[in-house]
DNA sequence: TCGACGTATTGACATATGTCAATACGTCGA
DNA sequence: TCGACGTATTGACATATGTCAATACGTCGA
């Protein structure tokens, strides 16, 4: 969405909007439903899983479940397709790679 | 602290334990102001900070300031050496890998 | 056309969290 | 020994967030 592709944290001071957007994306990661919400569907076969699939491992009612992949889908790091009546969820690895890029030390040092 | 080398979100269905643990590690950099903090720290000369050089920049009360830095030492992210009067802070790099391996699509498959 | 079914949304609630003022704690220099 | 100073902790408060029950919305098959 926004281009995060060159801020970095440890590459230099980061701007406080830089710092928002990586936060923004880091706090989608902060609980533990969303990352094995990610985890389950990197290990679906093809690459991706149906919410219906999605529900019961992760042990939390219907409603908060998709809320987790809503959380998701904003962020960015799963992109969702609705096929007839189900819903089908892939991992954006491009937009992973953002983030791990944003953990990168110096990448440069124009960062800031 | 705990052994993370081996949990990766995108290499295979993560158990829950792993998924608790990262999603903390996470939960720590989904703050603006400890992001901003973490990048001052890794751009200051020497690689170190001190607290009071840390204060101005974030625009947030001492106290707040010294309670980020305490959620990212004890994440591990941060270390602390205190030294007379002063406390100095640096990035620990390999912390930081261990987030990003985390990111990593099937390093292996063993991963659950 | 209608009912069953999968999914998303709304509303309510308890808990977690960022923030600061006040204060405690340590260290150093006089 | 004492006071100044840098840093951490405590307590209080407003806001954010995870959670679920109830319900709305869409789609498909009969």
């Amino acid at each position: 969405m926004t281009d995060t592709c060159c801020s970095t944290v440890l590459g230099g001071e980061l701007a406080e909007s830089d710092a928002a957007e990586l936060a923004a994306v880091f706090k989608v990661l902060s609980d533990p439903a969303r990352v094995r919400l990610l985890s389950l569907v990197a290990a679906a076969p093809n690459g991706e899983a149906c919410a219906c699939d999605l529900v019961g491992p992760i042990g939390r009612s219907q409603p908060t479940v998709s809320h987790h992949l809503s959380q998701l889908v904003d962020a960015g790091l799963l992109v969702r397709e609705k096929r007839g009546k189900w819903a089908w969820y892939r991992v954006d690895r491009e937009r992973i790679d953002v983030v791990r890029s944003a953990l990168l030390p110096d990448s440069f040092t124009g960062a800031r």
